[in-house]
DNA sequence: TCATTTTGACTACAAATGTAATCTTAAAAT
DNA sequence: ATTTTAAGATTACATTTGTAGTCAAAATGA
């Protein structure tokens, strides 16, 4: 599975909203979010091409960047990891964790209830 | 924030297992889990003592080792950054997304449940 | 008592990461 | 046409991480 470390996900975020998209759009939008310089986010996106996170199409001498990897699959993997890591695979005790501390929306209720409902329907089934 | 990488980590959770302990008991511990060096291990707690994620009490020329974070505390600001980074703090989308591929148990649909009913009463009030 | 083992301290070293700077070449500006 | 600029390629360098090895002192065993 491909990795990504904090600045390169930054980036990928920026590919993410919008591509396939040339250094310059992706250095333009990472300008608002971060300080970084544009040889930084140079350097990352190379980083990303090694490890076939970007490629990219050659457009004149100009390079069209597009990620190869989805930003849901990507999320979604990695939490996955960390609740097998931290809660044996378990999401309940992350849920009420969580829900401790921080402010639930109706919506976020709503979800959770389309949630259960599905799997109470899959039960019966 | 203390900010721990995975291998120190796993020393934290030989450690969370019952403390304080001697070096040998975690190297004992973590003898289950992985190859690593009894070297490696040192040199790992090293690191959490300097990172003040663990502390010593000399007995002897012994040292007995102890967490100085707690596991749910970690585990839960660390679940929380990530949700924060991948879900703009939601965690319902996280949810969602976990029980279309993983299995959910009775116990998480009834940890769930008890979430949601809490939230619910906290309204009406 | 002398050799061996064990503990903690210190050192090592490559890969990954954060954060750029320099070099080369082509395009744009004057 | 020459200078300046901008893109991508290459190089740089400190810090963190994974994974030990070496050294000194104390404890243990023969």
């Amino acid at each position: 599975m491909i990795e990504l470390s904090k600045a390169e996900f930054e980036v990928m975020e920026a590919l993410w909203q919008g591509h396939p998209a040339k250094s310059s759009e992706i250095i333009e939008r990472l300008s608002d979010d971060t300080q970084w310089h544009d040889k930084t986010i140079k350097t990352l996106l190379g980083r990303l091409v090694k490890k076939q996170a970007v490629n990219f199409e050659k457009q004149g001498r100009l390079y069209q960047y597009s990620p190869t990897i989805g930003r849901e699959d990507y999320t979604l993997k990695q939490s996955k990891n960390l609740i097998q890591r931290f809660f044996s695979g378990r999401i309940a005790p992350l849920v009420s964790g969580f829900a401790k501390t921080e402010q639930l929306s109706q919506q976020d209720i709503n979800e959770l209830k389309a949630v259960i409902k599905e799997w109470e329907d899959q039960q019966g089934k």
